[in-house]
RNA sequence: UGGCGGGUCGUCCAACGGUAGGACAAUGGACUCUGGAUCCAUUUAUUGGGGUUCGAAUCCCUGCCCGCCAGCCA
């Protein structure tokens, strides 16, 4: 992501080139990713890992990765290893920079006690309720609280025993002593801390006093040293009180930078609403591979490249976007057709005898593992009287732009034979229930001598030899490009998002693929291996479908 | 209706006072032992109105539209 397709500087390297090139902070940059340990990292976290951490190498500085782990009641230490897991895969490395915002409540606590001292934080007794109803409105200003003018001493004394534990949650908070008729509501004296009786992940029971975002982040920043902080645009009227808490403090005082947060076309990128299609049990989980996480592309086969990819090409900006679902089709194509080994795989098999064939012989072919790439090699494939073809590469009575096998017609086995069809089988409902073909013995490897053309060529799978398994079809997670546009967003699912197809039929050496690592199975998509199986048989999963320009064809003339 | 931030092809991003360009999508064609890939071509845009200027997407004024903010969440 080192600038957009245009080759032009997003306006964040702008920024970062210019303060480098102005000396400001020695010309040193350092950034941080801050997730909040409470959900998985999806796609639109993933672009702020690559401008975080991307902008760091790209311009010899350093980025900490460093868990905002404030609000015990939202935090789990299960996320913090699958958050760190997939910044890993998409290829990011913080060194021994692993922080937690938990490691500087002490300090917090020190400058918390600086502010009172200064006159410019108090505590306050108002309920959460009254708070609300002293804060004002958009358009009429707040008033004053009534313990706003407490001295110093007072507020100090307090302050400690709230920290000592003397007060019952919610009882009172730390205000930072602003402006309660600002126009920004959230310099209306902001809390600073909440007095909460939760065990914290890292420190136990050791505060029941917890800091609140917005004073903490920019310490948080401070305190490492940070000289360009990146988040997302809500994030932008909070920025005049991150300035604020670090003027009052007169401490390092890092820039804080707005972006758009990325939006996807058919899915949805909150962490709420994720977590609830999980709980609603809607996916398997946070890493089913229909979920915009990072878990689950990667069960679905989509590479770090591919994504790392795709987030450059949508580049970065302030202005709030819907990115089409299908430009990271497009990536996850693009990078798979370059990298993936081809196999034959039969997902609606229809049995082929050839007639012609010998019954006990088996050969053996050699097929090109990746025409995108020699050094591929090739694999031996077997090849016999029996083999199955896809249910939808024969038609009967073919449509006019048709070109695979029809009754009578002749059509080429991939890197094999010539077939012709000379019969066919049904049951009693007229069902096709399989082909009996001929084959050309002089068209060995799918070339003939005498150069007679034929319209297709087709995929197949020898009968005898082919690896019997479970595929999952998957689509898009909601059948909506804006599922948030509607009331019920739950209710704009995809039904069809996920299909599940027995009996699939891939040749030999499918079984010696390793799972996670996808393959292209000529014709129809890329796949790769499930870490799960099915009836003892192993289950892959479709990570994106080929290009299908006959479907379109079918489409246009609808 | 208070504040902040935004409005450029269908979508995303450029153009930083000097020919509005790229990618995806779409459409048409070429090629092809994957109806894949590749290649070529085509269609489509500066939010309205005023100004400043030789010249405005860009600067100014003024409408309109969109997003965010009234957690003791982040």
């Amino acid at each position: 992501m080192t600038n957009d397709e245009n080759g032009s500087l997003d306006f964040i390297r702008e920024i970062v080139e210019r303060d480098i090139k102005e000396g400001k902070h020695g010309g040193r940059i350092h950034t941080r990713f801050p997730p909040e340990p409470n959900g998985c990292i999806h796609i639109g976290h993933a672009k702020a890992i690559c401008t975080d951490f991307g902008i760091a190498e790209e311009y010899g500085g350093l980025c900490n990765l460093r868990f905002d782990d404030t609000n015990p009641v939202k935090e789990d230490v299960e996320f913090v290893e699958a958050i760190k897991e997939d910044i890993r895969w998409l290829g990011y490395d913080w060194g021994n920079r692993l922080y937690f915002a938990s490691d500087y409540f002490e300090q917090m606590y020190l400058y918390a006690e600086e502010l009172i001292r200064k006159g410019v934080a108090y505590v306050c007794d108002l309920s959460a309720e009254e708070v609300r109803q002293y804060r004002g409105t958009l358009t009429e200003p707040g008033r004053n609280s009534p313990y706003r003018e407490r001295s110093v001493d007072e507020n100090l004394d307090l302050f400690r025993r709230m920290k000592a534990g003397e007060f019952p949650d919610g009882s009172r908070t730390l205000r930072a002593r602003i402006d309660m008729s600002s126009p920004n509501i959230n310099m209306r004296d902001p809390a600073i801390y909440r007095i909460l009786r939760k065990s914290h992940h890292r420190t136990g029971d050791e505060w029941c006093i917890y800091p609140m975002y917005d004073y903490a982040h920019c310490l948080e920043d401070s305190i490492e040293g940070i000289t360009h902080s990146f988040c997302s645009i809500e994030f932008e009227d909070h920025r005049p009180l991150y300035d604020w808490f670090l003027d009052q403090l007169g401490i390092f005082h890092p820039q804080q930078i707005e972006f758009a947060r990325l939006n996807l076309t058919y899915t949805v990128m909150s962490k709420r609403k994720l977590a609830m299609i999980v709980e609603k049990g809607v996916v398997s989980g946070w890493d089913d591979p229909r979920m915009p996480t990072l878990s689950g592309l990667r069960r679905r086969g989509v590479t770090p490249e591919a994504v790392k990819d795709f987030l450059g090409r949508i580049g970065l900006a302030k202005r709030d976007s819907t990115v089409d679902m299908a430009l990271l089709e497009y990536c996850i194509r693009d990078d798979l057709n370059r990298r993936c080994m081809r196999l034959m795989g039969v997902l609606d098999p229809l049995k082929v005898t050839i007639e012609n064939y010998p019954e006990d012989r088996t050969e053996t072919l050699e097929f090109t593992n990746n025409p995108e790439d020699e050094s591929a090699g090739t694999r031996s494939v077997p090849f016999s009287r029996e083999i199955y073809i896809e249910r939808d590469d024969f038609q009967e009575e073919p449509h006019r732009k048709f070109k695979r096998l029809v009754p009578g017609g002749e059509v080429r086995l991939r890197y094999a034979y010539y077939i012709r069809c000379v019969g066919l089988e049904k049951d009693e409902d007229g069902t096709v229930t399989g082909l009996v073909c001929t084959y050309d013995p002089a068209t060995r490897g799918g070339d003939s001598p005498d150069g007679r053309k034929v319209s297709g060529t087709i995929h197949w799978v020898s009968a005898r030899h082919a690896v019997n398994a479970r595929v999952i079809l998957y689509d898009r997670l909601f059948s909506v490009e804006n599922p948030l546009s509607v009331d019920d967003f739950i209710g704009t699912i995809n039904d069809d998002s996920l299909e599940i197809l027995d009996g699939c039929m891939l040749e030999p050496a499918a079984a010696d693929m390793e799972v996670g690592v996808p393959v292209q199975c000529e014709r129809k998509g890329y796949f790769c291996k499930d870490p799960g199986t099915a009836g003892g048989r192993t289950v892959w999963n479709r990570t994106v479908a080929l290009r299908d320009t006959w479907k379109k064809i079918l489409r246009n003339e609808d």
